[in-house]
DNA sequence: CTTGACCTTACCACGATGGGAAGCCCTATC
DNA sequence: GATAGGGCTTCCCATCGTGGTAAGGTCAAG
């Protein structure tokens, strides 16, 4: 089987499974005499393996442990629950991070006109994030720390 | 002010900076004979507005735009509240994607003994998503389409 | 035997940030 | 005035996961 084969049959591009060899992911291939990778049904497992663990937002270095336990028949599934509950946290903490963004520019979008008018809360917010810009003071709530985290962290 | 004390004071790291003006976001900095950048009051103000522009999540590319309205007196504040909305949509969209990663990891961890045995319907769920392993037909709710954004994406 | 689709390696790009090296500059202390 | 230390400069590399592209070899169908 092809890498082109096998990218189709596992969802991982042909790119990619050459990246993942490079790093040391999965085995190296096999060649063929003229040197093309070839790919055994179990060597589609191992990609598949991989990129539901890319669907789940796994990271390579994680999914690199997932694959010794899914490999280690002794394994103690202490240990994957460990590193997906891990992983859950930091989902989590991601969510709250873009909530409070989104929750902050939705709260300023609600006091835009949003006509032709130059007026803006959701700019003066980025100018001047302290002054509460045109709300209300029963309607302002109080902001907590600007959040550092950026979308990719 | 040197960049050193303008990163102190706006928050933003020299290194960036640097880039922002290496990518054109901030207009090149004057330098004193010797070579070193200075910036005023009003380039603080410029920093700032990147900062919390990033702290909301913006891309540079948004920044650059909202910078440009920032600075156009006679902008619509529906220009700047379109963009603002739109960046919350992105938002929303992660958040559903790490909302859906982490209600299937969680749901799965649930099933796990997590104990010293092997046997662990994570990796189960990795090596064959398909299965419902382990899982109760009564509690199998249908698993949608396979998520195929990264946490960064 | 040609053509087109596939494979190979190798490099560059994104987006945003950090790290480090090599060299110049400024200030404080002796 | 000399020297030490910290800050500044530019330039390159790394991250993370993925895609693009170029130059060349290979395979299968016509």
């Amino acid at each position: 089987m092809n890498i082109g084969e096998a990218a189709a049959a596992s969802g991982v591009s042909a790119k990619m499974i050459r990246h993942y060899e490079s790093i040391g992911l999965i085995k190296s291939a096999d060649r063929t005499g003229s040197g093309y990778r070839v790919y055994s049904g179990n060597d589609l497992e191992t990609l598949r393996f991989i990129r539901r663990g890319r669907d789940l937002g796994f990271s390579i270095e994680q999914i690199r442990h997932l694959l010794a336990l899914w490999r280690d028949r002794s394994r103690a599934s202490s240990d994957v629950k460990r590193i997906a509950l891990q992983h859950v946290e930091e989902l989590e903490a991601k969510m709250r991070q873009l909530q409070e963004m989104a929750n902050t520019l939705r709260h300023l979008a609600t006091h835009c006109h949003g006509d032709g008018r130059p007026d803006c809360p959701i700019i003066q917010d980025l100018a001047h994030p302290d002054a509460d810009d045109f709300v209300p003071p029963v309607a302002a709530s109080k902001r907590s720390g600007a959040l550092k985290g950026t979308l990719a962290g």
